[in-house]
RNA sequence: GUCCCCAUCGUCUAGAGGCCUAGGACACCAGCCUUUCACGUUGGUAACACGGGUUCGAAUCCCGUUGGGGACGCCA
């Protein structure tokens, strides 16, 4: 049987980090098995899913390259689908009416908690004759499990898992209002979908259980699952919505490319032996689910921009500066021209390797195509005081220099020995005149690129500020 | 509280009984390179949670303890 995998979010925020995971690893599993990767939006808490949710998803997903196998389906519409599975239940005696209310349901919560005992539905329902019913109560349905025995699962991550059906209780499978619940939902999609392998948080291995009962009361086939250890914060805790984690598209904000985060993530609990540079390529080719481990990893910003540096590195300057140019538009709060734009190409090779994300990369770059007179930083300032006459001296000596890097080195090292100076002691106030900063790619690089005028110009600039 | 899961350097991990004096990566420290900072490069600090078994032999198997996490909705 062809492999077909599902990611379904529910579009009540953001495509958070360890959603963007799951997602990676059941499209790498369906790309390297030649299956289907689908999308279902589970929609149904109509209160909480917004479009602005489902539109941030798909375009989550869009910029991590994560292509998917169709249209996506859209859960809500298939209520009436998932009632009938309920009602078809009730029919074959495998679900039963159930007239508690909510407040009744919560008093008896609250009375279990007090005692110590676990908290479950008492099936006050289950053999009840509904002829009982009290007046005005529009019942939900709720299945009919089994009381004894245990119910096993076979994942392909945790193993053979199993728990007692005296833990499971009857759960709810169509509300008051006839919509479905969850569980039903999902195994009535999961089925009608085709959905072989289901891939996901650990946090959805209770759930597998109570789907697994309704798998066997549908007398339908039970897929395969896989239930993968969740991300967790630095505080070790499951990440949330409500704790920090970020959507991929703040990822995108602070400067990390998508080839990055496809690195990081993958390796985030799952590995190839020593192998830590892994090409997207490489993961379809590598990946398969007997590669996850079973514990929960952190999320660890350090090794995150380490490896965005490196792609960053290998990254063409074209691409570069197309990612960077906008942002440096918005620094600036004007728009770069073919001249700004082709300083910053030919700048690129030596900003690139200086860089761990794209913000800092607009940042180190902004001094190529900023406007004479150039901001010095504190430091900067520091660099070229007292330095006024060396500086106006150094201008004066590069009118006729030949304008290449290895001649202005080598004229530059000339210009020190005379003045009886270390090359560091004239490269740096002539760094802090060119960029402004301390902190620069080499600067006979940064000379060739601003060209002869420019730079004697920046020159003078700071010369006359230095006294 | 009940149930389930997990446990190797600070972090991500390799390790499927002898190849382990436990390997790699990030971070950190020191050196080299060097006009600054990076990049690169060389070296270093640093871990099998604890206690019992099983075995000739255990990071690897079993049990327990401890610690951590997750789930217990007419949310998904």
């Amino acid at each position: 049987m062809p492999v077909t995998v599902r990611f379904a979010p529910s579009p009540t925020g953001f495509l958070h980090i360890g959603g963007a995971r799951t997602a990676l690893f059941n499209w790498l599993y369906a790309r390297h098995h030649g299956g289907t990767f689908r999308l279902r939006i589970e929609d149904t808490d109509r209160a909480r899913s917004t479009q602005a949710a489902v539109e941030a998803i798909l375009g989550g997903l869009s910029w991590l390259g994560l292509d998917w196998d169709g249209a996506p389906v859209m859960q809500s519409q298939r209520i009436e689908r998932h009632a009938e599975a309920a009602r078809r239940l009730l029919a074959a005696g495998r679900a039963y009416y159930c007239y508690c209310t909510p407040a009744e349901l919560a008093a008896m919560r609250e009375r279990q908690r007090a005692e110590g005992r676990s908290i479950r539905y008492e099936g006050i329902w289950r053999d009840r004759d509904p002829r009982e019913a009290p007046p005005g109560v529009e019942p939900v349905i709720r299945l009919k499990a089994p009381q004894t025995g245990e119910t096993v699962i076979r994942d392909h991550v945790q193993g053979e898992v199993s728990v007692a059906n005296a833990q499971l209780d009857d759960l709810v499978i169509l509300r008051a209002d006839g919509t479905p619940t969850y569980n039903l939902s999902v195994v009535v999609d999961d089925h009608d979908m085709e959905i072989t392998h289901v891939i996901r948080g650990d946090d959805h291995l209770t759930n597998a259980f109570r789907q697994t009962q309704i798998y066997r009361a549908l007398d339908w086939p039970v897929p395969e699952f896989a239930h993968v250890p969740l991300i967790h914060g630095p505080d070790g805790t499951k990440l949330s919505k409500r704790h920090g984690a970020l959507g991929v598209e703040a990822y995108r904000e602070m400067g990390y490319l998508p080839e990055t985060l496809r690195n990081y993530l993958l390796r985030l609990g799952w590995s190839h032996g020593d192998d830590e540079i892994i090409s997207t390529e490489q993961a379809i080719a590598w990946f398969d689910i007997d590669g996850v481990g079973r514990a929960a990893a952190r999320f660890d910003f350090a090794k995150l921009d380490s490896l965005n540096g490196h792609y960053i590195r290998s990254t063409s300057d074209e691409r570069l500066v197309e990612l960077v140019a906008p942002r440096i538009e918005h620094l600036l709060g004007r728009s770069l021209d073919g001249a700004a734009r082709a300083r910053l190409q030919a700048g690129m090779a030596g900003l690139k390797p200086r860089a761990k994300t794209l913000v800092q990369l607009a940042q180190s770059a902004r001094f190529y195509v900023a406007v004479r007179p150039i901001a010095l930083d504190e430091k900067a300032e520091r660099a070229i005081a007292g330095a006024g006459a060396t500086l106006r001296a150094l201008a004066a000596e590069l009118v006729g220099t030949q304008w290449s890097a290895a001649a202005l080195e080598s004229r530059l090292r000339g210009f020190a020995e005379e003045r009886g100076l270390t090359l560091g002691a004239v490269a740096q106030p002539l760094r802090a005149a060119l960029t402004g900063s301390t902190v620069s790619p080499p600067i006979f690089e940064i000379m060739t690129v601003l060209g002869r005028e420019e730079t004697i110009a920046r020159l003078e600039d700071a010369a006359a500020m230095a006294n």
